[in-house]
DNA sequence: TGATTTTCATATTGATCGTTATAGAACACT
DNA sequence: AGTGTTCTATAACGATCAATATGAAAATCA
């Protein structure tokens, strides 16, 4: 099983940057200034690439972009298995609120969320990109209302549970929390609010 | 009391455009399409403007984003008293939430909200737009602190309310919306969590 | 060593960016 | 009508945008 990108040459000269680390320098610019407004100049600058290296590389902005996205929101079977490993729902909610609120005010990486962030809004050229990022959340809400409604059936949770509602709300407070660390907030206000957020979920249960 | 932004001149040549209604046109294109991702092409197009006339009635680029965020986001003031007027800091937060949820989802403007979208991130030359934008919602999340803690004083929520977090946790839910409207949520579903998020008010009068 | 393959650094492409110089057009006042 | 003032349209400014053409450099293979 092949984990590079590219196909491993056997000829020819060899790439002179790490490609690993060139995508992660790469994915902390678009996290910090955004796609669009994030320019090749600043990608060669950061990624310490030129530009014909990093087309080379990466195909165009766009899917290097792309790149830098899933590398950010990681694996989907991986969000899916710490929801499934969670004793309920609510931890798995819950979790997930927390590890953002973390996550969007570390020290060592941009303030907020990439994927609220990056492209929020932009030109018609940009449109893909943005669905590109929305079907990332997208992604995220299903595995939210699916690991409820297991518990629904389990009974953990009572059958009027609106699974898509609580679902939206974790989703809303989460991006809502990228603006709040964008404007400043400290790691504890965000976790206090992402625990105010679960109030409601009255599971007496768990 | 002069209203208009410019003063009245008395000779010369008289603007042949509709200055509030060419600044409502920008402001819609800012909302739609960002600050930095509209490029001054957009606004005369949108605005029915050409360039000069622009930056002759608005100033540069800049200028017209915040005077065009200024009327998105209306007057200080007049927040406060609606605030006021509300019987309760719950039914005032309450209703900001769900009007919130309503602009979001309006059919004659674009989906979510101008003060979440148009500068979410960007370049360092629109770092001081960002912390214009920053600044207007503080003033919102001031604005609800102030009001909770009238409740308090009045007895109508216990003194253990944390008026931080309800308002952190008010703007997170209500700048998270605006992610939802933009990845296509309906009026509906926006409403719903915006109801659910008021779970965490547990005033049992009013 | 020489041929082949791939990446490298330099420089440049046409397009678009925000902004403005220029000159004519449209008004009020004399 | 003539003058002064302000706005409008055209065209252009230098800068920067994303993306490449070019040819030298660095590796493998024969």
């Amino acid at each position: 099983m092949e984990n590079s990108k590219a196909p491993r040459r056997k000829t020819g000269r060899p790439l002179s940057f790490d490609r690993d680390a060139a995508l992660e320098k790469a994915m902390l610019t678009f996290w910090e200034s955004g796609y669009e407004t994030t320019s090749i100049s600043d990608l060669t600058a950061a990624m310490g690439v030129t530009a014909p290296s990093i087309y080379a590389a990466f195909g165009d902005k766009k899917r290097l972009f792309l790149e830098a996205m899933r590398r950010y929101a990681g694996e989907p079977d991986d969000l899916e298995k710490a929801f499934a490993i969670a004793p309920t729902a609510r931890h798995a909610v819950a979790d997930m609120i927390e590890n953002a609120a973390r996550l969007f005010t570390g020290e060592a990486t941009p303030k907020g969320c990439l994927l609220a962030c990056a492209v929020a809004t932009g030109s018609k050229d940009a449109s893909d990109v943005r669905e590109a990022v929305a079907q990332e959340r997208r992604v995220i809400r299903a595995v939210i209302v699916k690991r409820i409604e297991v518990d629904i059936e389990q009974g953990l949770l009572p059958p009027s549970t609106r699974s898509k509602v609580l679902a939206d709300l974790a989703l809303a407070v989460t991006q809502g929390m990228s603006v709040l660390a964008r404007d400043g907030a400290d790691r504890e206000t965000l976790l206090a609010v992402a625990n105010a957020s679960m109030a409601g979920w009255q599971s007496q249960g768990a």
